[in-house]
DNA sequence: TTGTAAGCGTTATCAT
DNA sequence: ATGATAACGCTTACAA
């Protein structure tokens, strides 16, 4: 019995003959070790946690980047997707999902957050344990955590320095309030660079990011017509609805109006060429669970390391709806 | 410490007062029952494996519906997603995930199969070892499994009585051969329709399902140019490139060439109006996951009990690539 | 080189 | 209504 767990962790001290016999075994039965087991009594679960809005374009390319660091260590990854509500409805859900990972002893945890006020709340059981955690994409000013994610500001800035380059003077900003940080820095990182290039802020339509309001941004447009040349919308899709009232308006694009987005998901959609920013997301999420890992195995601390910060700069990806008029 | 085990899952034969005690002391510990444990000695880890191919274009509709169910049931989720590679690669690296997901005791598994060759061989151990399998989507010929998915016959054949109705006569099939199970059999179900409603097949152009191959299709098209008034992509992608070559040979759409896809997964994106078959991907992952737990909670089993199959019909979606021209 | 004993956190079973 | 004991599958520490 003893000999065996020797056998299967490839310990020394075991007779070749002995160990033959066992492998044989063990492999006819179908033997696997459990690691229930192994990670009740050593404290390592194996298991680690990802937890991310439903339904975020982005989502799937970082889980993508993570899992596959993940598989890499042989871990096994969790996964949850907790809906974009608010109040009594998501407090509820999501205690129940930490709850259900804090049970499951997972080994550390993965967080999209959902904005700055909903998600931090659920994790501060998770900090009190001193379990690894690690942020990806959106920020948050309620704990200091581990981030991996875009540089959104610089990503803002850069739109308007394009957008600038091809000679625009008055700009348009759609975004999605300050409640995420995503959109609050590109949004800050755009007007930064409207002053920089001495361009002027025509408008800044915020809409809601659950419900992508194309008829508000329609509206709003057409209240400003003539007096925009550009658009940055801090998102693809909010891009994609100004380009489209653009179309209605019958303002050429990119003649008279310029556009870009942000995140560049169309990439693999050759219907739309609409100038974008690449968060190149596999990146990210490989690059957080490469360091969610090393957290992990760097094992408990004392005093709480200083949280790293890794940032990934947006790369411009020209489409046709930039470019000089 | 046995009455705290009691009162922790509410069993009765508890004083009251002894409760709230214990109950206070838990909460004041944050204390949280080891689900390890609980697995280990139960039998049921209470964690559920989801295989999918990497970037599968419905694989993140289908998960969302089957986690939804499973974190009803307080389940875990392990999420795995494979590469659509062949040979030893893939072999190594799905024979790496099922040995890690046995390791897990995971109580079942949701499969979305890669095609007919791949995913069946690494599974063969989980079907020796009597743990359920739910097949998504894709089914395969090579187990006798239980299988959630669209019926894939009928939405091929409606797609034939779709274009029949609106006045095609000779039709240009686009897939990605007999591999892949969807493929097969709307191919099938649309050839089925061709005869029934007296139309032709012009061509069949047979593409990679990994490299969709815009090249190829373009090129094919080019190829038959006069000779078809329609296609049918039996998958949205193909449809679009489809639709961009019809663009490129000045081929009016709706008017000289109706285009229908399959999957309507251009539902949430407003810029293309793709006729399409919705495949209510969320209800099937809900479904899928309905049935597994099903089977899990049933138990083992001593004669294996008859596969079943659940059929969601597609639902027809009208774009404006192919009304009456 | 191999075996024995104890323990990881929890629950079933059998007392008290 | 509560407690004691064994057991789950495995590993560490210690003997033999």
């Amino acid at each position: 019995m003893m000999t065996v767990s020797r056998v299967l962790r490839n310990k020394s001290n075991v007779a070749h003959a002995t160990e033959q016999k066992i492998r044989a075994i063990a492999n006819r039965l179908g033997y696997k070790p459990n690691r229930l087991v192994r990670g009740m009594q050593s404290g390592r679960s194996g298991i680690v946690s990802v937890v991310m809005p439903a339904g975020h374009a982005i989502a799937p390319a970082i889980l993508e980047g993570a899992y596959d660091y993940f598989a890499e260590k042989d871990m096994l990854m969790a996964l949850d997707l907790v809906h974009g509500h608010y109040g009594e409805k998501a407090i509820a859900e999501q205690s129940k999902v930490i709850n259900r990972l804090l049970e499951s002893r997972v080994d550390g945890f993965i967080l999209l957050p959902v904005n700055e006020e909903a998600s931090p709340l659920y994790f501060k059981e998770v900090i009190d344990r001193k379990i690894p955690l690690v942020l990806v994409d959106r920020n948050t000013i309620h704990f200091d955590a581990d981030f991996v994610g875009t540089d959104d500001f610089v990503g803002g800035y850069e739109a308007a320095h394009v957008l600038a380059e091809n000679g625009c003077k008055n700009a348009v900003l759609i975004s999605t309030g300050d409640l995420v940080s995503t959109s609050r820095l590109r949004s800050e990182g755009f007007k930064a660079g409207l002053k920089a290039f001495k361009m002027k802020l025509t408008a800044n339509v915020i809409v809601s990011n659950f419900t992508h309001n194309a008829d508000l941004i329609d509206h709003e447009l057409s209240r400003c017509q003539g007096q925009f040349d550009c658009v940055f919308g801090i998102g693809d899709r909010l891009a994609i609805s100004a380009w489209h009232t653009c179309q209605r308006l019958e303002l050429k694009i990119p003649q008279q109006v310029k556009v870009i987005g942000f995140g560049a998901l169309n990439l693999r959609d050759p219907r739309v060429a609409l100038s974008s920013f690449d968060q190149q997301p596999y990146k990210v999420g490989r690059d957080a669970a490469k360091l969610l890992v090393e957290r992990i195995e760097k094992g408990p601390w004392k005093r709480k390391p200083k949280a790293r910060r890794i940032l990934t700069m947006p790369q411009f990806v020209a489409g046709t709806s930039c470019l000089a008029g």
